[in-house]
DNA sequence: GTCTATATTGCGATAGAC
DNA sequence: GTCTATCGCAATATAGAC
């Protein structure tokens, strides 16, 4: 299976692929360029995946393994919403330095949805969805969230936190320090926004010290 | 300048091209498609607008006119900052319901830009950015804000709650009723989550009412 | 200003040699 | 499995009649 010659033509087009796609959109790259890329010539973009669609299927579909291995690994362990949300949020942030072009497909794909969204993109967006709003009830219930949450609102505003920022970072570049640090650091910034608020508590430094029910620890230790 | 008739050739090819080029973007359509759905020929757009992207163009620059109109009148106002941040997410609301292809042509050039990214968008993104982070500077000297926040985090936050939520707009509405109440309830469970957090704080219901160091009403009633 | 007709280029896909 | 060569078609842009 992993051989080690350096790169199959297969393997070098879904790389390439990968990188134009997300740059361009499926229909601002030609099979041409594509091959020309890859060192190779546009008759093995045929052959291997049959046609221009099907490599950018195959593409997309990679994209969302490791979302998919994400979702499984933090939905239903045993922990509280709060560590939940944390843990989710660390988690993406981690998974996106390690799929740098996955912001792209995803958004692209939700703002000019090519035929492969429904099938491969949809059913990721649902799961996500239905991993949030549940741990949104059910902190809402154990009172860690206050009742008036709305489940659904707060689902869309943390995940477009989360994904607003990798969309943005080519641009956030020329005023925010790249690498990883900040990707981390952004991450702790969100969590503490989303889970505390943005405001200064009554004359107090550590806000969660006392306006907070309990284990208030768990958003400077826990993380 | 605005006669009675009800679409000139040159307006109705705006009209069409607004829409079919944030649902497929720039590479996605053609002049064909574009003169064909406008009722006239694709020899039209060249002699209107010079050809496909001098009319991407024209559309795109049209899009963020009304960006800049609401820049002008947030900037500079006199208000406290925390009043600040709920005028501009108001603002951004009302304008994405007058505007419903705004944020595809804002996310499209921010995750596949064109040639026309940086001439048109880049400054409107600029002045975004420095009014937000502005804003949270002055809110944390006058201690509406905690200390340790960081400006620039904070104003990706905000920003990418607000546009994430209409970038999804499509799918929300799967699980989300639609209509302009849905936006307004959004952006006032955003602003809740952004100001004070989500966080039920010690045994008591209304957050703001001990926690936050003043004019704690105007979370409620000045929205 | 708007149309038809067309020139020219580049596209995606395939046939067939190796 | 990879290549060259090519087919058929759709792309943008333009010329010229009205």
């Amino acid at each position: 299976m992993d051989e080690k010659e350096p790169l199959e033509v297969k393997d070098k087009l879904l790389a390439v692929g990968e990188k134009l796609f997300a740059q361009k959109g499926l229909a601002g790259v030609s099979i041409r360029e594509l091959s020309q890329e890859a060192g190779t010539n546009s008759a093995l973009v045929s052959y291997h995946f049959g046609g221009k669609e099907g490599l950018y299927a195959a593409i997309l579909e990679a994209q969302f393994v490791p979302v998919g291995l994400l979702l499984d690994s933090v939905i239903g362990v045993k922990a509280t919403p709060t560590e939940k949300i944390i843990q989710y949020a660390r988690s993406v942030a981690l998974l996106h330095g390690k799929m740098p072009y996955l912001t792209r497909y995803l958004t692209g794909e939700l703002v000019n949805p090519s035929r492969f969204f429904e099938p491969v993109i949809r059913k990721y967006i649902q799961r996500i969805y239905m991993f949030l709003t549940n741990t949104f009830r059910e902190g809402i219930e154990s009172g860690e969230f206050r009742r008036d949450l709305d489940p659904s609102s707060a689902a869309l505003a943390l995940a477009g936190m989360m994904n607003f920022y990798f969309i943005a970072r080519p641009i956030s570049r020329h005023f925010l320090p790249g690498g990883d640090e900040q990707n981390e650091r952004y991450v702790l910034e969100v969590v503490k926004i989303f889970l505390d608020g943005v405001r200064e508590h009554a004359g107090e430094q550590e806000v969660s010290s006392h306006c907070s029910s309990r284990d208030s620890g768990s958003r400077s230790s826990g993380l």
